[in-house]
DNA sequence: TTGACATATTCCCATATAAGAATGTATTGT
DNA sequence: ACAATACATTCTTATATGGGAATATGTCAA
């Protein structure tokens, strides 16, 4: 089987850099291809290949304005993703702390009799 | 272009659904990679490859042991994937909150002179 | 109608999968 | 040394990009 395709779901549409950038521009506000196209800076056949994956997966909805077409990211569609990523926050919390602990273990000891031995590069 | 390589960065490594999968199993603890095959039912050749993706990008640490190779998930290289998400919650909630005004707006609107307007079916 | 403008779509191509099969490599027990 | 165990790597193949170039589609304005 091949990779998934981009189309498939969020996690696959949002892996490609550009897309994210294109998401994060239209959180703000509706906007139209062209004024994605000056702000993105890629050329507008591409940035319309994009808008179409997003909209395929429900990233952004679309609406029709005479000839324009205005965009705007869907956040609800990323909750999802927001959702997943931190069912791992109590782990990455806890690398933390193990971290903390011995850093704080560490400069006890060091505290006790060991002054002074840092480099002076390093303070 | 081609599409970026899976390996490029966590974005493109979580694209994959056993990917994704294997990350969660071994957040909990570290695992072997015969434990992995049991787990999440594939042949042990494609775990081995995930795992080697995971392992580029950093998303898992690996350690051996004897003729075992022991792997767990990096939680931490996955909180830069969260926080870039959490940059959308204001906004979805904005949107949970205009629906639920726009609810609130009906509800007391049928509340004054609607009442019994839903088929029971709906109750 | 005829342009002009805003977007979308198609074609081409180099590149990268992911799964399956087969094989290679490292480590342990005897 | 040798067989068994635990993993990793290589090869093949069907499929899907994403960018660039060219072209098509749809809408407004005169």
């Amino acid at each position: 089987m091949a990779r998934a395709s981009t189309t498939s779901d969020a996690f696959n549409a949002i892996a490609e850099p550009r897309r994210r950038q294109i998401l994060s521009y239209l959180v703000v506000q509706e906007r139209q291809v062209g004024e994605i196209v000056a702000a993105i800076g890629i050329d507008q056949p591409s940035v319309s290949k994009h808008l179409g994956v997003l909209h395929k997966v429900g990233l952004v909805h679309m609406r029709r304005n005479g000839r324009h077409r205005l965009y705007r990211t869907n956040a609800a569609a990323i909750q999802p993703l927001h959702e997943w990523t931190g069912t791992f926050e109590r782990y990455w919390k806890h690398q933390l702390n193990r971290v903390k602990e011995r850093a704080e273990a560490q400069m006890s000891r060091e505290g006790a009799n060991n002054a002074g031995t840092f480099p002076k590069e390093n303070l």
